[in-house]
Order: C-alpha cells, then structure tokens, then sequence
RNA sequence: CGGGGCGUAGCGCAACGGUAGCGCACGUGCUUUGGGAGCACGAGGUUGUGGGUUCGAAUCCCGCCGCCCCGACCA
C-alpha cells in the first residue's frame, strides 16, 4: 500500500511527487508501486534503465544563500551549467545509452505535448492535413537537389547494411522530408485543381551532432514538418507567412516567449530554400534562439524531382513548395526565456502542473480536517476550465515534509501552489504562493475555483511580459563596429545594426565577435545607415546576436 | 574530425599492488511535517571490456568500447 494512507487524494500523474532524486531504477519502482494503486492496477511502467540518474544533492549546501534550491548551478554565473541540472533534476530528459541522443521523460514529454497539440490545431485550422512518410531516403532521392545535398550532407545517417547484406543502394535517415517528398507528390499533382497541396508531418529526423545539449541539439530530435506545393509563386509566399504565423502564436500565446520576425541572410538560409523566414527569442543569457523556420522553397525541388502540373492556362508548370519546421528544442526555449535561480518558471498553458496543492498536518486529526478541506475544494476545481483546457492540479499527498515539497515544485516551475494547513482550515483559507516571483496571500478557499482562470491568465500575460521587458532592455542599436563589438563583450544582447547585404561582412562579423544575423526583421522601420565593415548603404538595421 | 577529461553500488566520490568503502538516494520501523526532518536496522558490486605483468590487479602495462567538456557545422 502507499506510504499515504489516503492517496486517492493524490493525482494519478505525475511520477511521484517526491521524486527528487534519481535513478531510473527507483523511478521506475516508484512509478510501479503507485500504479499499482492507481488507475491502471494493471499496467507496468515504462522501461526505463540505463537512464543516468542524478542525485539532488542539497545536502552539500544546506544553508542555501538566497533561494531554497542549491542544488542547481547559478543561473547567473554558469547558464549551461544551469541549463543542465535543471533539466536533469525535473526529469524532463535524460542521456541516453545511445551516443547524441537523449531520453524525454514525462515531465519534458508533457511540455513537449502541450505546445505539439497546440502547434497542430493552428495547423489544421489552416487547411494542413498530417501524413506520414518513411524514415528512410534513397540516396539518389537526397541528392537530387543540388543545394540541399551540400547542406545536408556532414549531418546524414546513412544505412549501409540490412538483413545481413550490403545494400545496394545507401539509405538516408531523414534529416528532413523534402526530398522524399517531392518524389512522391509529383504523381499527386497533375493539375492546378490539385493544388495547394498542404501537407504535414509529426515525426523523428537525425542529424548527425558531434555536440549534445539536451533538447537543443541531439542526434535525433522530435518536430513537425510542414510541406505544401501551390501553383503559383504568391501563394506559397502565403503560405510561409502562415507557418511563421502559426510558430510566432505558439511562441508568444502559449509559450509566453516574445519573438522577432524576419527573414534569413542568404547565409542562414535553409539548403535548397530561395529564402528562409524565422522568429527569433532571447534567452535569460541573452543569446538567440531560433523559434521556428518557414522556407520559401520556389520550384527548386519540384524541378529536381519533375513535379509538374497543368495549369488553368493549358501550360505545363512546375509548382511552388515551401517547408517549416518546429521541434523539441522550443522546450529548451521555454526552459531559457523563463527560468530562475530556483529552476523552472513555466508559462500556465503549457505547464504539465497548472496547480499543487501542499496538505500540512502535525496530527492525525489535523490531518483529517485538512483532507475534508481539500476534497471540498478538488469537488470545485475539476470543473475548472483554463484557457488551455480544464485545470490541471495535483494535491501532494506524499510523506515528503512541506518545505520539501515547496522546493520540488518550484524546482518544476509549477505556477501556483496552495498551502493548506490546519491554521488555514479553521479560517477557510489557503495561502496561495506565485512561483514567478514567491509572493503569498491568503485565499479563500469558497472563491479560488472561479478565481483562478483569470489568475493563471494573469500570470501568462506577466510572464510574457517580463520577457518582453527583458528583451528590449537587452537589445541596443548600434552604428559603428567598435560599438558593436564593445556591446557584444560587455552586455551581449541582440544588436540592432547596418548592413549593406554583402556575405563577406557578415561572414567577417561572425568571424571576428561569434555574433550572426539572426534576422531581417520585419517590423523594423526602413532607416538609411552605412554597414558596419564597409560603409556602403544600409536600408534597414539587421538583427546580430550569439546564438544557440 | 582536432584537443582535453572520465569510466568503481542508482548518483557523487574514496581506496592506487594484498581481493572494495563513504555520503546521498533506496527499503522497513518509530518519531516527525507552516521552506529541502531525525534515529535505528537493511538491501544493493563478476570495479566498462579484452589481453598482459605478478604468488596476488579496481590499482601497473597495451588494445578496444563508451560517455562528458572545449573547438568547426546545425532545428
């Protein structure tokens, strides 16, 4: 039986809310014993050695300075090192026995899910359909496009060897669907009545990294790809608007991550693509990320696979496709854009935990009191509908002590939690504590159910906000190099600088500072300047930054 | 692919020629619970792998494999 005599109490899903430790071994014990209570009496949890653990190790600095978690490295002084253990401490991902790649553990896969569902209603609203295609590329596909190959080729996987023989042909794992694609859809368009042709997948791809970061760069990554082929040149020109649009949503409305639009250098442009579109997202240390693609592939592909349709005019054309893609590294976005000293901070419509309810109890009778209390309010809060669907709360029931429990949830970037102990049984309260910046106010139990919509709303906006804040106050313009390179040293940032559109300023800038154009930004104003390497005229100011 | 580091219990480490131990985590019990609780008992290892030296190898030597970090490329 469960530690907790009254663990109906407790919500069938997470892995264990006292889960601060480790080991995939223990994990999976845990998991097992409290399925076995559970939902599902008959299920097995999920095999998962091998899976390195980490021990939370608070005991190596019991009087933390300043937050209650010391166990994470300081945001402040060693991101990546921060970056890491928070990661691994919320058990969101782990290595994997597998060179490059990572294991996705609940608690990550659940963030992952949240944005991929909401990625894919914005998807299907816009006219997309989902389809699958092989993992596998024939090499003579991958290499029809001349560009492409180039591009591709240092990061594919390729099958050499199958049921015990050399094959004859090598086989591509996908690094991306482009190639497999046109193949097959130019016996699907034969007339402009065939047209758009808006396709999309949610699928795996490898490309071969000789570096790891979890959720930002592995071998194999999780992501949805869209491709669509359109008669003429404006429509897939729409049609890239309508990717970018759907990522700058996801990003901004679920995500709670300002981005900046714009379009691609010629050097940053996707092989084989005419130009590339992306949003671009700073991160808590004030490096790049990019937050999603949207190509403009013209008729380069349907060319090299002689895709070809006839047209309302009687001619034989070769359509217009674009591609976009949005992957698994948004969860690592989301884990930079928002994190603090005390882990993760996550947006409440994407957070697995919207809520965690913390019982406090001395004596069994108090214990009993508190528990009515609870029931009383879980009666309410299961009708609770969010703006990203019905409230999603766990009462921790586990024999873990409060303190402990406040630090793990923090740790997991839960937005709200509520106290309940017997002082605030007697008063019909709970004291309701904002993980974002820890204030606490008492809360009446009877209102908190038709309250906390509009909080949890609330709180997605600020988080945005402070995002947003963040970013303009760490972006500054610049007009000369020396000032470029002295910003860049002492405040990083995003840089708002000429450029006169030439590869080999931009290739010098990178060179000598580390920095690259993010983006041409869209919404910036046409405004006359001199580039910064060689003085010729610039339109408008160009986006530079350090990126992931 | 170049440079560096590391493989000993789930994790972090120690033992550095005499056959493996500590902390955390884990299990049981009792006491606890308003910011990471305490005590007691317990379970857990062919020391990454193959060979060599030796009376004896986690330890010394050689090969292999794997992982991590730093550089060039990428979502």
């Amino acid at each position: 039986m469960p530690v907790s005599s009254s663990s109906a109490h407790s919500c069938s899903c997470s892995a264990g809310a006292r889960t601060t430790d480790s080991s995939a071994d223990q994990g999976a014990r845990r998991l097992a014993r409290r399925h076995s209570i559970g939902r599902s009496p008959g299920e097995q949890p999920p095999g998962l050695r091998h899976v390195r653990g980490h021990a939370l190790g608070y005991h190596t600095d019991p009087m933390a300075k300043t937050g209650f978690v010391s166990s994470i490295a300081d945001q402040s002084e060693d991101f990546p090192g921060w970056y890491n253990d928070v990661v691994l401490k919320t058990e969101m991902a782990s290595y994997s026995p597998v060179r490059g790649c990572m294991i996705i553990r609940p608690y990550g896969y659940a963030i992952w899910e949240s944005m991929r569902d909401e990625l894919d209603r914005h998807i299907k609203r816009t006219g997309h359909q989902n389809v699958y295609f092989p993992l596998f590329v024939p090499r003579s596909l991958l290499e029809k496009e001349a560009e492409h190959v180039e591009g591709f080729n240092p990061q594919v996987a390729w099958v050499t060897h199958a049921g015990g023989e050399e094959l004859s042909e090598w086989l591509a794992i996908r690094p991306t669907s482009e190639a497999i694609i046109a193949e097959v859809v130019k016996d699907w368009i034969q007339s402009y009545r065939d047209l758009p042709l808006l396709m999309n997948l949610w699928n795996n791809v490898v490309r071969w990294e000789l570096r790891t970061r979890l959720f930002l760069r592995t071998a194999e990554f999780l992501w949805q790809e869209a491709h669509t082929f359109h008669a003429t040149e404006a429509g897939a020109a729409e049609n890239v608007a309508i990717g970018l649009e759907a990522y700058r949503s996801v990003s901004e409305d679920w995500l709670a991550i300002p981005v900046v639009r714009g379009r691609k250098s010629r050097a940053e442009t996707f092989p084989g693509a005419d130009y590339s579109h992306a949003i671009e997202a700073m991160m808590r240390d004030k490096r790049a990320l990019q937050a999603g693609t949207s190509h403009m592939l013209g008729q380069n592909f349907a060319k090299a696979a002689d895709i070809q349709f006839l047209d309302v005019d009687n001619v034989r054309k070769h359509p217009y496709g674009t591609s976009w893609g949005f992957s698994t590294r948004m969860v690592g976005a989301t884990i930079m854009a928002h994190g603090d000293e005390s882990g993760l901070v996550l947006p409440p419509n994407a957070a697995p935990k919207q809520l965690v309810i913390v019982p406090i109890f001395r004596t069994e009778e108090d214990r009993t009191a508190v528990a009515a209390a609870i029931d009383a309010l879980t009666a309410t809060l299961d009708g609770v509908t969010t703006a990203s669907g019905p409230l999603r709360y766990q009462v921790d029931w586990s024999d873990a002590s409060p303190g402990f429990k406040y630090s793990h949830w923090e740790l997991r970037g839960v937005p709200f939690r509520l106290e309940i102990g017997p002082r605030d049984v007697a008063s019909g309260q709970g004291v309701l504590v904002r993980r974002v910046d820890r204030t606490k106010e008492p809360a009446p139990l009877a209102g908190l159910a038709a309250e906390l919509p509009k909080r949890l709303a609330d709180y997605q906006k600020a988080l945005f906000q402070r995002a947003l804040d963040f970013r303009e106050a760490n972006t500054h313009s610049v007009d000369t190099y020396d000032d470029f390179k002295a910003t860049l040293e002492a405040d990083g940032g995003f840089l708002m600088a000429p450029w006169c559109g030439d590869a080999a300023c931009e290739k010098q800038i990178n060179d000598e500072t580390g920095a690259t154009i993010r983006v041409i930004p869209f919404d910036s104003p046409d405004e006359a300047g001199k580039c910064l390497i060689d003085g010729r005229p610039s339109e408008r100011r160009v986006l530079f930054a350090k990126a992931y």
